[in-house]
DNA sequence: TAGATTGTTAATCGATTAACAATC
DNA sequence: TAGATTGTTAATCGATTAACAATC
């Protein structure tokens, strides 16, 4: 099994391989798109192989091919659907930020309790009532979702999401969810984060004084 | 020098707490804890040293005492102030987010080059072009900084935060940032957090069928 | 005391790094 | 060939886990 790291940073390396497509490069050497990344060459080769796609030494690796045997790997050949619950402002942010960026990977479906924020359409994105969620999940076999919320309500929500058939879930509530094995849970803790950048600046900063 | 991990789950840590004080509970073993926090017993029993508090085994840990020792150690007594430099969605919604949330560490400018979108305030914070990051930031004393811009604007709007002084950035942008020692990034990559759900998720269906 | 907790120490695990031989 | 790259193997590092003695 690959672990989370690995995955991770296999999509920053497409995102950059993309990058370097446009530009109409062909080949790319593992220590250049470690410094891209902020890796090691070590490391860039290693998670490559890790996709099964080899390098050659005069050429490194072809920019194009590498792109597909990645897309090969991190993506879905039918194609995944999400469905985002909590239409508030961070909901609302996240709806316009994945809207129609990756084909394969999309938010079909948006959910609130409060009746006035449903059965519209939101960045291309229809809105239902969160007692939807199972029948729309369903239908529209939606197996991923993107939790936005409040921590108070997150593992609830959560568990009707799994009811739905939902097995993987973005979490932005800042509250950790128990969810049975089979499930995986990304958390997004923005104000822990905030927290950790707040810490070691001021670290840094004592540290020079 | 303490991990950046262990910062993470103190300041989870911290939140918890808040929430038993408010519940009453005046005592917490490191069991309890960790069940909340979703580690094990040593876990936090190891974070906790590490702030230089210890437990009792009769009593485990006094709720009000350890959130004040965690506020020492996580918050600067003199309050910590950030700048937030893209007010799109994503900016907009994060300002709302930590908007009043903590008296200790809150933004308190916004940034832009927009000409449209400075000169007002939006969630009790002042929004200036970004011309003028390097004055405000300097008057204010801002150390922190939230960046929210595209990946293409990401690296040289991030240089001139630190030009600005800013030492601590929470980084929005899929782009990863080249700063020079002494300046902390904390990354929060949506779209590579997504497709690992989404490559998780389809995974253990995998493994299920 | 007995029991459940605590802090401490040693063992394990995994990922990263460094050193090396193989390739074109 | 010489040189820069590659994949492979061994060594290192750090964090977690497990086992234990100490405490009330």
């Amino acid at each position: 099994m690959i672990s989370q790291k690995t995955v991770g940073r296999l999509s920053l390396y497409r995102r950059l391989l993309n990058v370097l497509a446009v530009q109409g490069t062909k080949n790319v050497y593992s220590h250049q798109l470690a410094a891209m990344a902020g890796a090691t060459a070590a490391q860039v080769r290693r998670d490559l192989m890790a996709v099964g796609y080899m390098g050659t030494s005069i050429r490194g690796y072809a920019v194009d091919e590498l792109i597909k045997s990645l897309g090969t790997f991190l993506d879905d050949p039918q194609g995944q659907s999400a469905a985002l619950v909590g239409i508030g402002n961070l909901g609302r942010a996240i709806l316009s930020y994945f809207s129609g960026r990756r084909p394969n990977l999309s938010i079909v479906a948006a959910f609130d309790v409060d009746p006035g924020k449903v059965g519209r359409v939101i960045n291309g994105c229809r809105s239902y009532p969160l007692d939807e969620l199972e029948t729309v999940a369903r239908e529209l076999d939606i197996r991923l979702g993107v939790l936005t919320v409040p921590a108070a309500a997150a593992q609830s929500v959560a568990e009707s999401m799994v009811r739905a058939g939902i097995r993987g879930i973005l979490n932005f509530a800042p509250a950790p969810l128990k969810m049975p094995t089979g499930v995986y849970v990304e958390d997004i803790d923005m104000t822990m984060s905030l927290e950790k950048v707040a810490y070691f600046a001021r670290q840094g900063e004592l540290i020079r004084s």
